[in-house]
DNA sequence: AATAATTTTTAGACACAACTAAAAAAATAT
DNA sequence: ATATTTTTTTAGTTGTGTCTAAAAATTATT
């Protein structure tokens, strides 16, 4: 239906307006791609004339309706597979990307379905993301950064922020797997570190710039 | 590595190189890729240059060593992605093949070796057709059409050579499926058809035109 | 408000993979 | 052996998606 490039600008587009209320810049968009502005340019032009983005010169761009539901089933396809990948193929979570990169582009509506069954039906992918479903609802859900909670409070790490192999191999040295239990003692005004129990029995002290990448599922 | 066209190209090429001997012709070529002669000259141009064809003008093409290696990587992905569709997504085997020929393109040896330890190192895709390994070797075997065989020989049917949708349903409507065991009772020389004993105990007549389609494993 | 800096768009080009139409070579028929 | 038919190649275009360099618009600075 829409060519790789076309699913990929749309993706791009669908994830810089979640931060972003306005319209996306056409630099912001060539630098996700790796790509030049010029580029962009162009290719915003084409996705206008087909319905998929409202795009005003000089103004950015962002999706209609229609561009959305294109780019969530994209996304809703790169998640499935990544839950396939890290699942049954056994690949660790920072090496599914590249591979899920490739596989979102595969058309076809019933090996969408049919994944999806084998797999169970996940809410989440193995990075904590919510998959949506075949209407393209994405399942409720609240997480916060562990960086926001007192001490007391708690839950499950469900997600990252920062998803780069260092930050993943610190995980890995500490042990903390997403699922894992975690709950606030203290927090150290100083430096804003803060003391943790994990999974009930273990205690753990993580620096400011670590509690902001933990994502908790209350 | 090799673009999706590049890839289609080669896996055309092996397949016309098995029945005939010498080189494919350009017709033929684009023939089977539903595109025009002129294209495929192109095409073959190309892939020569990149040392995966040898190519003579006016006559013809045929894999280097390179090109067959690439051609056989493209085609155990297929294979594998396959028996994954029917064995795991219960797709059945007539439904499979527009899927594959989508996932045969994704690049990552890590990927294809996973699977495949994953579909447990299958030797044969749900059409009976061998899988290469890694190495690109094809497992041993020796397949006849049923039309080949005498009374009391029989087998166990591994694959058809017609995969057209019409065939298949037939051999539904027969619960005729792979692995069913095939023993040849008596043929009639009128008209060439054969009464066989199917998994021991039913009684069938099969024409010489679905006999000729049969792929029997002895 | 005018100038400078940045962002965005346009213009023109290129690589890829396809096409049509015409020319050239090879195969077949008389 | 020559003429006809078929196959294959060449030449010239087209569409997609990219690029560089230059122009235009917007934003920031003084």
């Amino acid at each position: 239906m829409y060519s790789l490039s076309e699913e990929n600008y749309l993706k791009a587009i669908y994830f810089l307006s979640k931060n972003a209320g306005k319209g996306v810049s056409t630099n912001a968009i060539a630098e996700r791609l790796s790509t030049k502005a010029s580029s962009a340019t162009d290719m915003l032009r084409k996705l206008s004339e087909k319905g998929l983005v409202s795009y005003v010169k000089y103004q950015g761009a962002s999706l209609t309706d229609k561009g959305e539901k294109v780019a969530v089933k994209v996304i809703r396809k790169h998640r499935l597979w990544e839950v396939f990948l890290v699942d049954h193929l056994d690949f660790k979570w920072d090496e599914v990307h590249e591979i899920a990169e490739q596989l979102e582009h595969i058309q076809s509506v019933e090996l969408t379905n049919r994944l999806e069954r084998f797999l169970k039906y996940p809410q989440f992918d193995p990075h904590g993301d919510p998959i949506p479903n075949q209407e393209g609802v994405f399942p409720e859900y609240k997480r916060e950064e562990l960086h926001g909670l007192e001490p007391e409070q708690g839950g499950v790490l469900v997600g990252v922020r920062d998803t780069s192999t260092e930050f993943l191999n610190y995980l890995e040295a500490q042990k903390l797997v997403l699922g894992t239990q975690i709950m606030v003692l203290e927090i150290f005004p100083y430096d804003y570190s803060m003391k943790v129990l994990v999974n009930g029995k273990r205690e753990l002290t993580l620096s400011r710039a670590v509690t902001k990448q933990l994502l908790i599922n209350q």
